[in-house]
DNA sequence: CTTAGAGTCTCCAGTGGCTGGAATGTCATC
DNA sequence: GATGACATTCCAGCCACTGGAGACTCTAAG
């Protein structure tokens, strides 16, 4: 199978499968003898794989450790859950600093009149040091 | 007033400073003789406010369109609420994609038992395609 | 057989927002 | 005059692609 339906098949840009190739990451089966790249059932469902764990934010790095582990018929489900555990911890923080993000941010835009006047608590909001003030 | 005590003044650090300065963000007053960047009080004013936009995570573009609103005495208000509403709602997006994640990562992550045996419903769950199961 | 168009190849450059490092210059102090 | 902290420029790298140029290959139509 080439490359264009291999990306039909996964919801992958060509490009990016390209690029997955080059990282080592799935590799094609083999070329053509034009040097297009084949891809097999089994490295179509690798980078199905691949799309999904991506979606969830885990990095290349993470993907390529849960796609041995995906690989490895004698992975324990441990390592796979501490894996998955970090990321999810990863995710917890990421929120939370949102969150405290929007609290802020959301005060702010209420305080604003938003109006044709000058007077906006958003800019003097930022205008004022929050973190170290110390001059 | 050197880059450095500008570093320590506004917590920047002095390569975002110069970095900063290339791209028109904020630039120095001046140079001395030897070629070092001069800051003034205004200019540290304006760096501390640029730091506070990008915590909030406002990109440098609407930093930069923020900054220009807050150096413009003549600003109306709305025209900061609308850019602030805008990374709002930013804020709001990303955080519904991370609880979607967080959620469905969490619901494998509790059915997967964590132990030294193979089966794991996270990879499992990663091997089926959820978008797009056209094939 | 030719031609057009779609698909594929490689390679290079750019994205955002810095950050690290090399090589060089300057300033203050001993 | 030597040391060390600070400053300068420029180049490269990060992450995970993405876009584009220029060349090749495949397929279908005429």
């Amino acid at each position: 199978m080439n490359i264009g339906a291999a990306a039909k098949e996964t919801g992958l840009p060509v490009k990016t499968i390209r690029y997955y190739a080059d990282i080592g990451l799935v590799t094609p089966s083999g070329r053509t003898e034009a040097g297009y790249r084949q891809y097999t059932r089994s490295e179509l469902n690798k980078l199905v794989f691949v799309r999904r764990a991506r979606a969830f934010d885990f990095s290349i790095e993470e993907t390529r450790e849960l796609l041995s582990l995906y690989e490895d018929r004698n992975r324990s489900s441990a390592d796979v859950k501490r894996i998955a555990l970090g990321r999810l911890d990863d995710i917890e923080a990421k929120m939370n600093e949102l969150r405290a993000l929007r609290d802020e941010l959301s005060h702010l835009v209420e305080a604003c009149r938003g109006d044709d006047r000058p007077d906006c608590p958003i800019i003097t909001g930022f205008a004022r040091p929050s973190t170290d003030g110390s001059a």
